[in-house]
DNA sequence: CCATATCTCTGACTCTAGTCAGAGAATGCT
DNA sequence: AGCATTCTCTGACTAGAGTCAGAGATATGG
């Protein structure tokens, strides 16, 4: 069978188990929409949830979100107040009967898993539930994309303050941006270089920058990865990346360096073909410099 | 994480990215019911598809199907004729221009999958697909209902039946059931025994008899998993549950016979603590006769 | 041949979801 | 203080999905 027939009936499959779950059963007698905003009004936790907030999560027309909330109210489960400090803001608050209702909610969610973990034997449960890891983990690496952005760009500059934040969290002897070579953002602007940001559902959770070095050998630098999203090769992915730009930027060579304790790093470029060499640049925190020829 | 964690979390990301495929995409500026109907109506293959079939297969009101195949009528995707053999039967069938709309369809379905696999590696391709089979299969043996149905039943028979044409194909002589020691419906009912039949999405894809004999051990009769459903543990399965059967009715003991032939059977009979006990029937279709002390 | 059942269609509904254009109150900016 | 902006709400819609009660045509069993 060819892998799309695979995925076609992987997804028929699934959606007829866990859609039921979500339409039918989370409902209980209230039209989806409202269920879906009740769940979502009960998961922000303590002093309730603004309105705009709740608007752009469930992505909903203001008038849509008013009318909703009154049905809610209407039932006693919701009660809208001003917020405290700006009084055009409105905030939603479960009432004691809508907490109620929510971990109702809860339970039968809990309720529809079960359904589909019980049947199976202590083994088989084990196998779904890492199979279900598995497809989750690499959908989700699936669904990072990844593009050049202005180094100036607030993506760029979030990624790279957790960038330096990490590294502060992680060298033996912590990290200061100002002692590091720094480098001003237009040596990550083409001609000059690049800058890549990979997203995930628009927040940034990795980059890689590109500096060139007109004859010399490029330089491969700021690659980090989000916590969040390790263990989905989306190191390996900005590398792969970060090398075809630098290949159509025109160099033939990359080069790198790194700190002792960033050991993922290293193996990563060592089975990605990166052979060590010399210190090439005096970087005060690195202990490793590597290099690649680029086809 | 908590097994419920992990089945919630897999379905939000699976129906967030599989979802959108099919309600956004596949709509094609026409509203979902009508797609899935398309699609549907292309899915049979040569002459169509008889209205009263849709119906059932999509679960559709039949005022509600007419109206969307009139639709479908006027945008010239489809042309609804009387069947040839019983003029109140109606089948809807493609047009031209529905047969490419249907392909079109399918293109841009099987593109949405594609965006799926192709920002991976070929090896996180190759893991995700093994973990997609493991999870529909996974999903699909959990989806299986298992319950005492009576012999006489039109379930209970079909299994029968089918279980028979399936020795007939395998043993090496070919299986004549009247050659076979004959077993009336009422000893597969209560109280003189029971009979389990194992249904997926209605139609019955497995089953298995129990038939007590006093105080002598009972004897497990039938057992026939679908070809469609191996490996899914299924079988294992109805042998769990008719031991407890037979526990429930009072058996200490229980017993079967089996054919050289079957060997996932045998295999899976000593790996479930039976024991291998000389002919105790005179089965003349039987090479291994089994027996297993209940808890 | 007649009564009954089967199958499809039409008309008349209901509900949910969602959109759009303002109105009105509160806040921030100059 | 005055004006633009932000935020929520109301009214007036549209569209899709689905239900229900027959009507009309055709088959089938006795």
């Amino acid at each position: 069978m060819d892998d799309i027939a695979r995925v076609r009936r992987f997804n028929r499959t699934v959606t007829e188990r866990i859609g039921a779950l979500d339409d039918g059963y989370l409902a209980r007698g209230r039209p989806l929409g409202q269920s879906r905003l009740l769940w979502e009004i009960g998961a922000t936790n303590g002093g309730g949830a603004e309105l705009r907030a709740l608007r752009e999560r469930l992505e909903l027309d203001s008038g849509y979100l008013s009318r909703q909330l009154r049905a809610l109210e209407g039932d006693g489960l919701v009660h809208v107040v001003p917020a405290p400090d700006d009084s055009r803001v409105r905030v939603a608050r479960l009432t004691p009967e809508g907490v109620e209702e929510h971990a109702e909610l809860d339970r039968s969610s809990d309720a529809l898993v079960g359904g589909i973990l019980d049947p199976l034997t202590e083994r088989q449960r084990e196998r779904l539930l890492s199979a279900m890891d598995e497809v989750e983990r690499l959908m989700t690496a699936s669904a990072v994309e990844v593009r050049a952005v202005d180094p100036a760009d607030a993506a760029a500059r979030a990624s790279v303050a957790a960038y330096f934040t990490e590294l502060a969290s992680r060298f033996d002897l912590g990290f200061d941006p100002a002692h590091t070579r720094p480098t001003p953002d237009d040596e990550f602007r083409e001609p000059h270089g690049t800058f890549l940001v990979a997203f995930l559902h628009g927040e940034p959770v990795g980059c890689v920058g590109l500096k060139l070095h007109g004859a010399d050998p490029a330089e491969i630098k700021r690659l980090w990865v989000a916590a969040s999203t390790r263990g989905m090769g989306l190191g390996a992915r900005l590398l792969r990346e970060i090398e075809a730009a630098a290949v159509r930027l025109g160099a033939a060579v990359v080069r790198l360096d790194t700190n002792r304790t960033l050991t993922e790093a290293i193996a990563m470029y060592r089975s990605h073909g990166y052979d060590e060499i010399p210190d090439f640049n005096g970087e005060p925190y690195a202990d490793f410099w590597f290099e690649k020829r680029l086809a």
